[in-house]
Parts: C-alpha cells; sequence; structure tokens
RNA sequence: CGGGCAGGUCACCCUAUCGUUCCGAAGUUAUUUCGGGAAGGAAAGUCCGGACACCACAGCGCAGCAUAGCGGUUAACAGCCGUCCGUUGAAAAACGAGGACAAGUGCAACAGAAAGAAUGUACAGGUCAUGCUGUAGUGAAAUCAGGUAAACUCUAUGCGGUGAAACGCCAUGUAAACCGGUGCUUGAGGAUUGCGCGUCCGAUGCCGGAGGGUAGGCGGCUAGAUCUUAUCAGUAAUGGUAAGGCCAGAUAAAUGAUAGGGACCCCGCGAGGGGCACAGAAUCCGGCUUAUGACCUGCAUUUUUU
RNA sequence: GGGUCAUUAACUCAGUUGGUUUAGAGUGUCACCUUGACAGGGUGGAAGUCACCGGUUCGAAUCCAGUAUGACCCA
C-alpha cells in the first residue's frame, strides 16, 4: 500500500530571512478569509519542489501561546495536506501563508481555507 | 457552618496514529535506522542584584544614582530571617524610603491677633510691674531645641561604563574613488564614564557633504552560587557533610496535531450537555512585582444560629 | 534580547520642574441673537475619576512606587 508523504522536513521550510523579505516584496497573493497565501517563484540549490513559512500578526494574537497555537495549526495543515497539491506545482515555488483572522481557528476550518487557497494558487500559476 | 488570616503542594492522566528538534550509536556521505532528551511557577514585567564578555581586570577628583532602627544571612541585593518601635485590625496577622530639621537654606492655602517675624483678645491665677503662668479660640502645626528631608541638603554605606544586537571567528562585497574643511610630534582626533586630570593609541589620520556595498553562517549556548534524599549546626534565613542524578537549546524560532478512553467540577429526575486557569524558553542564575486554577495544613473567632 | 519616552474635555495641546484658592486654550458641540433662509459673526452654556491602583502629606494632575495601553531607538 502506497502512503502519503506527510513529513515536513527542514529543507521544505522557508528559513532565510532575505528569502522571506524578498517574497513579501515581490510575491504575488491570493486570498482565502481568514488566509492569505502569498507566493514567488523560486529556484532552490537542493531539489526540493516547495518552502512554505507561516505568519502570524501581533497585532490580531497578542499573547505568544495564541500566536503559537496558530502557527502549529497552519503548519500541521499543510503537512497533512500537501501530498495531493504537490503533483500539480509546475515550478518550485516559495510559499507564504499568513493568517489574517481574528480567532483561534480548528484544524478542519484551517484545512478547508488552506485547500481553497491551494487551489485559486494552482490555476492562477496554470 | 460561614466569612477572615498565614503557610505549603500540584499544574489533569493514559493509549494509538502522524509530525518537529537536539544528542549518541550504526550504516553512509542524498539520507536512513535504532536509543535517549525536549517549557514555567510565573518561562511575563525588566523593577533590583550577580555570573560572563569587552573597554587599560578599570586609576584619581567632581558630579550623579541607590540604600537607611538594630542584628544576622548571602556571590550579591532595594531580597530573605530574627527583633524593637509605629500604624491598621475585635483577633489571627499585615504593612512601614522607621538616620539627621540640637549645621544651613526653602516652604506652610483657608482660618487665625500671630505661621517663625513678633506679639494680641477674653477669663482665672500671680507680681512692685510686665504675655509671667494656665485655660478658651484658629489650625495639620502656636514658643517648643515648633512642623516639613517620597523639599534642597547633611551623615553613613555601596556603585567605573556598556550589554549576547556584548564579544570572537569565517564568508561575501565595494570606493584606499569624488568635493569641502582640519591636522601631522609645538598633536587633529580617539581609547563606549556627564565634566576635569592621569595613562595609552595616533598620520594610507579625523570631521562634514553627496554617493556605493554587506547585513549570510559558525562559536558564545548550556554541568550549574545545579537538582534529589539523608544528616549535622542555627530560633530562623542559611551553611556544612555524604550518597545518587544529568534535567530544553530553537534562530520567521522545535517542544506539536488528531482520535478514543478515564479522572475532577458545573447544569439536568434522566438520556445527555458544558467546563478543565494564567500562560510559551531566547546567555545563565538569586530575588521582587504582576497574572492565575485546584487542593491540603495550621491559626484566630466579631456577629448570628444550635 | 536590551533601552528611552508618553497618557489631561469628543479631538489637538498648556499647566507638572518648584504642592494648596477655580485645571486652562483652540477646534468641535448645544442654546440664544443677527438673516426671509443659509454661510459668517456675536453672546452664553455644557462637557474632566487629570489612564488605572496604592503610598507620603493637613492637602497630590504635580512627589514616590506598582499596573495597563501606545510610540520610538539599537547590529
Amino acid at each position: 500500500m502506497w502512503r502519503m508523504d506527510q513529513s515536513f522536513p527542514r529543507k521544505e521550510k522557508l528559513k532565510s530571512k532575505k528569502r522571506i523579505e524578498q517574497v513579501f516584496t515581490e510575491g504575488s497573493s491570493v486570498s482565502k478569509y481568514p488566509l492569505k497565501l502569498v507566493y514567488l517563484p523560486f529556484e532552490f540549490q537542493e531539489d526540493t519542489k516547495v518552502q512554505v513559512a507561516v505568519s502570524v500578526p501581533k497585532r490580531r494574537f497578542k499573547r505568544a501561546v495564541d500566536r503559537n497555537r496558530v502557527k502549529r495549526l497552519m503548519r500541521e495543515s499543510w503537512r497533512l495536506q500537501k501530498a495531493s497539491w504537490l503533483p500539480e506545482m509546475k515550478q518550485p515555488h516559495a510559499l507564504l501563508f499568513i493568517y489574517i483572522g481574528k480567532e483561534l481557528p480548528t484544524l478542519k476550518k484551517l484545512q478547508k481555507a488552506m485547500d481553497v487557497a491551494m487551489h485559486k494558487f494552482l490555476q492562477k500559476q496554470a
């Protein structure tokens, strides 16, 4: 039985400050409340197809506990669903998910929103 | 019983699946497998005190800041312990920047004769005589070595500065270019202290203008005033000795997500439903302060009821 | 991670250093007057827990301490 890849290794994390800055200034974006996806085509040194980062503004969530919670849920949501999106991506991208909602989400809601956002993005790139 | 006061403990648990990070071992130089570790009592505020790093291991004077009964404790402190005094409370207890106005200067609204200058009213007492004495009256304070120092100040004690964006190393890149000023041993400027001194560095130098480049990685980074237990000294804070243990090191930032079951609490006759605080390491320790759920122990007992 | 500062009427600010009677100004707002009506002008009024919470003091916006919110700085 073939098993879906649900890992989220280091090389798929967008970590470089410089790259993140570049995605913010040069990238395009699609929105699906409560998420916003900023993306930019990118050539990576390794054979990775994608690098992902998540972000939660301090303005919306004052306490660090809540920010951590939202970020963890977003990472989880990506990890569980990425296998269905990656084959459709034609070229490597840097992706940046920003949470723009005001309230703590549940994993299910977040997964739905992320799915819609990713489909929007995949259609646009075509 | 209720409410009150003090002290202490814990911070829901278990299983399954998927995932993150660090360390070790094996295999290999893509990476994989196995084993082990992975938030707090406040990790918070950054209010104190240290360790550590650099500046000359850091010097002298002034300025500045902090502390303030007495004694003890500590690496150190504004903390903690004991104790005296004062205030609050019925009590248990709690709180206190609690040195000096018998060195100098300043300040005191309204009321009041008068607020530091000097004296005045009524009554009584007293005297040769007089605000000489007492009471009344105003006020927080009225002749008293007056009050006030969270007023300046004085006294005693302590404090060098800057902080992990410290600091060390590697990589990348440009412009040792241009314009103006200043200076070269009779010294510009600098050496992270506000000012002065001293000491040291100092000429491809320094200041200004306009403009250009890099802001990537590694170390620092976790074993320590360490934790647990026993015991000894001490009223206690705390310290000594012995045995055992290793207990987060991330960097757009790991420590998680989901499902099921079980505790506990609340609502309901019931089926069942809901809740389970405050909150997330960022060099590390000792305190303080603030946020906050539950439980346990002890103390005092106003009022009411039996 | 480390530091510096601010908070006074609906809004923008004085006053705070150095304590005391009554916390002021402009804009806005409300009422009245002027006009046939509006604008403008004139007159008068309301609006403040001096961010919150304690302490010192006879007395605190002001001094001291704590809390909250907001802003700014650094290699």
